[in-house]
DNA sequence: CGTCTGTACAAGTATTCTCTTGTACAAGAG
DNA sequence: CTCTTGTACAAGAGAATACTTGTACAGACG
């Protein structure tokens, strides 16, 4: 089967957050977090054209947030988690307390999957 | 201590990401991250004209990014960390791994900061 | 008071964004 | 091969954005 991996994983945190500042296309993160979606699928699940959505999933594959793998005519996406890196490094540079925070939260995730006290 | 919460910080995930999808008005969060700056003293910063860095301060004030003080004809900007609240929920809701990872970037960042490295 | 300094507001322009309709192209079905 | 389906690309309209120059206004200071 093929397997077209795509090396784009320099995306910037400009394209990163400029792709995140639009409504739709978090949405579509939304739908394609967990599993894959056709790029149809993506688009029935909004009131715009499919060219239009078509487009936002274009900005969000230059941005390095979807995988795209393809099977005959369809393409399905999934997000690339790992592109959200800038973000972190953000909120990192911009809100130490916000890591503490997150520490915090982690932890209560933990505890709650699996009763660790740290 | 106060926990009074300001009516002003509503702002929206939406314009607070896209307020940070500039790269001059991220540089300029920079600048007030630790101290406060008169706005020309930001805008001296920036090869555009103070007008123009005015409109900067101006978006990122209405996303609650930037908190004002005046004094006399001055107006002292700084950065409102609360403010990047819809970020961090952002990157929680995609991204759970993220906190995991943010937990261990805490550690070696208070490593780093403590430095009472043996 | 008149004048300077610091800053925001106003109007105009060039660029960029988001959407539309129209079209091309690839792959499977008959 | 022809038809249908799934998707991207192209061109254009309208709105939003990011600048510019020009101006207004508030406060300090002689």
């Amino acid at each position: 089967m093929p397997r077209s991996e795509q090396p784009a994983s320099a995306s910037t945190p400009d394209a990163v957050l400029k792709a995140l500042a639009d409504p739709h296309r978090r949405q579509i993160l939304r739908l394609v977090q967990h599993r894959e979606l056709a790029a149809g699928q993506i688009a029935a699940q909004f009131p715009l054209t499919q060219q239009a959505i078509s487009l936002h999933i274009s900005v969000l594959r230059k941005a390095g947030l979807l995988a795209e793998r393809r099977d005959g005519t369809r393409r399905l996406y999934s997000l690339r988690h790992e592109a959200l890196d800038p973000v972190r490094s953000l909120l990192a540079e911009f809100w130490p307390d916000a890591l503490a925070r997150l520490k915090t939260a982690v932890e209560r995730a933990h505890q709650t999957k699996e009763t660790r006290q740290p």
